[in-house]
DNA sequence: AGCACGCCGACT
DNA sequence: GTCGGCGTGCTC
C-alpha cells in the first residue's frame, strides 16, 4: 500500500504529492510523519494507492501514523484543491486551515484519562495477596479509574493484576469542555408566524443560499436555532458563525442551554487545550454544531445540515491573512459539497448579498417587525453646523445634551459611539503646523490622556508627548479631533454625579474584557457607556433609551465605494441599542452633513430606499460588484526592493491589458495611502476590473513577483485602502 | 521550506 | 593548504 501526501511544507516547490509505502490499514486523512530530504517532516495522507507512480526503488515507507481516527474529513480535499487554486496558496497552507494551529506540531495533545477494567480471565492470586484481591474486587463491581485504584489498593497490586491479565487499562478521551451550561435546559422557545414562515421558506426553497433580512429585535436567532434543532433532528450537524466580537459568554451560555454537549465553540478565547478538545468533540461526532467566527466554516463536521452566517455583512468574515478567503465563499463550497442551505442574516446586509437576493439568486426572507412589537428608536438629527455658529465649541450638541439630561434624570442609560479611541486624534503645532508623527508608520500619533503619551495606533508604539513643538520649540500644541477620552473627559465635566465607563481597545484588555464592562454596563453600574464601534453589535441593555452618535460623518467621507453603505450599516447597529425592552428609545446622530442621502435613508430605517439609491449609483459609477477593484500589495524592508516588485507586478499588469484592454476600467501604481506601517513600505498596483475573468493572472503575478524579503499579494475588492 | 552539494576568499 | 561564504537543486 502506498499513501500520497501533502508535506506540510508551504511552498510553491514542495506543493506537489509525494508517495510513501505504508501499512494497509492506513486512511485517507491521517496526519504522519514522514522522511524528506534528510530530515523527517509532518504530512497529509490525501490519498492511498496499491501501485506507485513513482520509482519504487526510492519510495520510502512513512515513519509515523498520528491519528487512529483521521484528522482530515474527506471533504477537506475538495476543498483543499478549491482553495489552493482561488487564492493561490500550497495545499499545505489550506490544509492548515482545517485543523487548530496547536494540533500542528505536535503541541497539544489529547488528554487522557485512564481506567481499570477486570478482563474476565481466571488467573491466580495467592490468598496472602490480600492487596490484589481486595482490589480485584472492587472492579468487579464496575471500571474505576486507574489513579483512584492506586490510591486505595497501592500501585504495584494493580499493577501485578494486569500482569496477569485479570484486569486491563484502558485510555479515555478527557475534554475540556469550556462554558458549561450554567442554568440547565432552555426548551426552543415559540416561534412568532413571522419566524414560522421564515423557517417554512427557507426549507422549502430551492435556493442553496438564503438571506435573512430582519431589523434588529425581529427574532432571526430564533429562527437559525430552529432550523439548526431540525437538522440536528435528522442526524445532520450545523456550523453556526458569528463575528468574533459576538462571542460573548451570554451568547455562548445560551447556545449551550439549548443544545448541550452537542454544541462545540471554537475560538481564540479557548485555551489550547480546550479547543483541541473541542475541535476533537466535532471530529468524532459527539458534538453536531459547530459556533465560532471565521475559522470555524472549517469545523471538521461530515453531512452538514445547515450553515448559518449571522450579521453577514460584518467585515470580521475576510481573512486578512493569505489565504485572503471569503468565509462565505467556502460557506458556498461546503454548503454545495453537503448539500445543504447557507443562511445569511444580518439587519442590514451587504449590497452585495442583497443584489443577489433580489434578483432572485439567493432566497429572501424579510422580517420587518421586531419581536416585542416595539417600534425602532427615533432618530434625531443635530446639524453640528449650525452648534459651530452658535459658538458651541463641544463635542456634545444642545440637542445631545437635552436628551441627556432627560435619560439621567429619568435613571435610563445612555450609550454614546465615537469610533475613535484615544483623547485627540493628533496633536498639531499652531505656530508651524507640525503634526507628531510614528517613526516606524506614516500615520498621525493618537494622543493618550491617561498615560499622557502619544500612541500610533497601527504599531502600538508609544511616544513621551512632548511639551513644546520639536520642530519649531512653540508652545502652542493643540489637541485635533476627537477621541473617547475626551469625550469621556466632557462628559464628567457636564455631569459630574454619572458614572461612566468607556469601551475601546484601550479599557479592553484580556480575553473577557469585552465582556466585564458590558456586564457591568448591564449590570447598571454605569449610568454612560462612551464607546468605539465594539459597542455597536447585538448586546441588550433593557435600560438603555438614548443613543448618541458623534460623529457619523466620520466613514461617509472616506474615498470608498463602500463607505455610505457602511455608514448606513453603523447608524442602523448603533441605533438597535437604544430601546430594546421598556421604554421608547432615542437617537441624536450628530453631522456636518445633515441632507446627505445615506443618512436620511439611515434616519427613516430605508434599507430598500438606501440599497436602491446605492445600486443605482454603484451601476453607474461601475463600482463592485460591477466591477472588481483589485489591488496588488507590494510590501517590504527595503524601498528598492519593493519599487523593483512593484515595477516587475505592474509591468505584468501592463501585459495583461494591452491583450485585453476591454477589461481594464483603471489601473495605476502608486503608495498605498499610508506609506509605511511597522517601518516597512507599501505599495500598490491598483486596478479596476471589469470581471474576474483576469483576476487568476493578477495572483499569477503576485507569486511571481514575491520573494522572501517582499511580500506581494491580493486583494479582491478591499475592505479599505490603508 | 530546509538541507546538501558545490565552487571561490581569509585563516590556523 | 583548509574553513566557510551562500548560489542551485532536490525532496517520494
Amino acid at each position: 500500500m502506498y499513501a500520497r501526501v501533502i508535506v506540510d511544507i508551504a511552498h510553491s516547490q514542495t506543493d506537489r504529492v509525494f508517495e510513501y509505502s505504508c501499512p494497509d490499514d492506513m486512511a485517507v486523512g491521517c496526519r504522519v510523519k514522514v522522511p524528506f530530504g534528510g530530515r523527517i517532516v509532518e504530512g497529509f495522507v490525501i490519498g492511498l494507492c496499491d501501485t506507485p507512480s513513482f520509482a519504487a526503488e526510492k519510495i520510502k515507507p512513512v515513519s509515523e501514523v498520528y491519528d487512529e481516527q483521521p484528522a482530515l474529513v474527506p471533504e477537506c480535499f475538495s476543498l483543499m484543491e478549491g482553495i489552493a487554486r482561488r487564492y493561490r496558496v500550497p495545499r499545505a497552507a489550506s490544509l492548515r486551515l482545517f485543523l487548530p494551529s496547536e494540533m500542528r506540531l505536535g503541541k497539544v495533545s489529547e488528554v487522557y484519562r485512564k481506567y481499570l477494567r477486570f478482563t474476565g480471565a481466571e488467573g491466580e492470586i495467592r490468598a496472602s495477596a490480600k492487596k490484589q484481591l481486595a482490589a480485584l474486587d472492587e472492579l468487579k463491581g464496575g471500571d474505576k479509574p486507574y489513579t483512584a485504584m492506586c490510591e486505595r489498593h497501592s500501585r504495584s497490586a494493580i499493577n501485578a493484576l494486569v500482569g496477569k491479565g485479570l484486569a486491563e487499562v484502558y485510555k479515555v478521551r478527557r475534554n475540556r469542555t469550556p462554558i458549561p451550561a450554567d442554568g440547565g435546559e432552555e426548551a426552543a422557545k415559540t416561534l412568532t408566524p413571522a419566524q414560522t414562515a421564515a423557517v417554512e421558506y427557507i426549507e422549502k426553497s430551492d435556493k442553496r443560499v438564503q438571506l435573512i433580512h430582519g431589523v434588529t429585535g425581529s427574532g432571526k436567532t430564533e429562527i437559525y436555532l430552529t432550523l439548526i434543532a431540525r437538522q440536528l433532528a435528522a442526524g445532520r450537524s450545523a456550523i453556526f458563525l458569528v463575528p468574533e466580537i459576538s462571542l460573548t459568554p451570554q451568547m455562548l451560555g445560551q447556545l449551550r442551554r439549548r443544545f448541550g454537549a452537542q454544541a462545540a465553540i471554537l475560538h481564540s478565547g479557548l485555551s489550547a487545550g480546550e479547543r483541541f478538545d473541542e475541535w476533537w468533540r466535532l471530529r468524532s461526532g459527539e458534538a453536531k454544531i459547530a459556533i465560532g467566527a471565521r475559522s470555524a466554516i472549517f469545523a471538521p463536521l461530515e453531512n452538514i445540515g445547515v450553515i448559518i452566517i449571522d450579521e453577514e455583512h460584518d467585515s470580521s468574515y475576510n481573512s486578512e491573512t493569505a489565504p485572503r478567503y471569503s468565509t462565505a465563499d467556502i460557506a458556498k463550497m461546503r454548503a454545495e459539497y453537503n448539500g445543504c442551505k447557507l443562511i445569511l442574516g444580518s439587519a442590514t446586509p451587504s449590497v452585495e448579498s442583497y443584489i443577489e437576493a433580489s434578483e432572485g439568486r439567493y432566497g429572501l426572507v424579510t422580517l420587518t417587525e421586531r419581536i416585542n412589537g416595539k417600534p425602532m428608536p427615533e432618530i434625531l438629527i443635530a446639524d453640528m453646523r449650525r452648534e459651530v455658529r452658535r459658538g458651541n465649541p463641544s463635542n456634545l450638541s444642545a440637542m445631545l445634551r437635552a436628551e441627556l439630561d432627560e435619560a439621567l434624570s429619568t435613571g435610563n442609560q445612555a450609550i454614546i459611539f465615537l469610533n475613535r479611541r484615544g483623547y485627540s486624534q493628533t496633536v498639531i503645532c499652531t505656530d508651524c503646523g507640525y503634526v507628531a508623527k510614528c517613526e516606524n508608520c506614516d500615520v498621525s500619533l493618537t494622543y493618550h490622556s491617561e498615560e499622557n503619551c502619544l500612541k500610533c495606533h497601527y504599531c502600538g508604539a508609544k511616544y513621551r508627548m512632548p511639551s513644546a513643538c520639536p520642530e519649531c520649540g512653540g508652545r502652542h500644541l493643540r489637541y485635533s479631533g476627537t477621541g473617547t477620552q475626551r469625550v469621556v473627559a466632557e462628559l464628567k465635566e457636564l455631569y459630574p454625579s454619572a458614572r461612566i465607563l468607556r469601551m475601546d481597545n484601550d479599557t479592553v484588555t484580556g480575553k473577557d474584557g469585552h465582556y466585564k464592562i458590558l456586564k457591568s454596563f448591564a449590570d447598571r453600574e454605569a449610568d454612560i457607556l462612551v464607546g468605539t464601534q465594539m459597542i455597536a453589535k447585538g448586546h441588550d441593555f433593557p435600560s438603555v433609551t438614548l443613543v448618541g452618535i458623534l460623529d457619523a460623518d466620520m466613514s461617509l467621507h472616506f474615498s470608498d465605494y463602500r463607505s455610505g453603505e457602511r455608514t448606513f450599516q453603523l447608524i442602523t447597529q448603533v441605533a438597535g441599542r437604544s430601546g430594546r425592552a421598556g421604554a421608547k428609545g432615542r437617537v441624536v446622530l450628530q453631522t456636518y452633513s445633515p441632507e446627505n442621502y445615506i443618512l436620511r435613508y439611515a434616519v427613516a430605517y430605508d434599507y430598500r430606499g438606501f440599497f436602491e439609491n446605492e445600486v443605482k449609483m454603484r451601476k453607474a459609477a461601475l463600482f463592485p460588484p460591477y466591477s472588481l477593484i483589485c489591488r496588488v500589495m507590494v510590501v517590504a524592508e527595503r524601498d528598492d526592493e519593493a519599487i523593483e516588485a512593484l515595477r516587475e507586478a505592474y509591468t505584468a499588469v501592463e501585459k495583461l491589458r494591452a491583450a485585453s484592454p476591454q477589461e481594464f476600467i483603471f489601473l495605476n501604481k502608486m503608495h498605498s495611502p499610508i506609506k509605511k506601517i511597522q517601518g516597512k513600505v507599501r505599495y500598490q498596483v491598483l486596478m479596476r476590473l471589469r470581471t474576474k475573468a483576469l483576476l487568476s493572472d493578477i495572483y499569477d503575478i503576485a507569486v511571481a513577483a514575491s520573494k522572501p524579503s517582499v511580500l506581494v499579494y491580493v486583494e479582491e475588492n478591499p475592505a479599505n485602502l490603508s
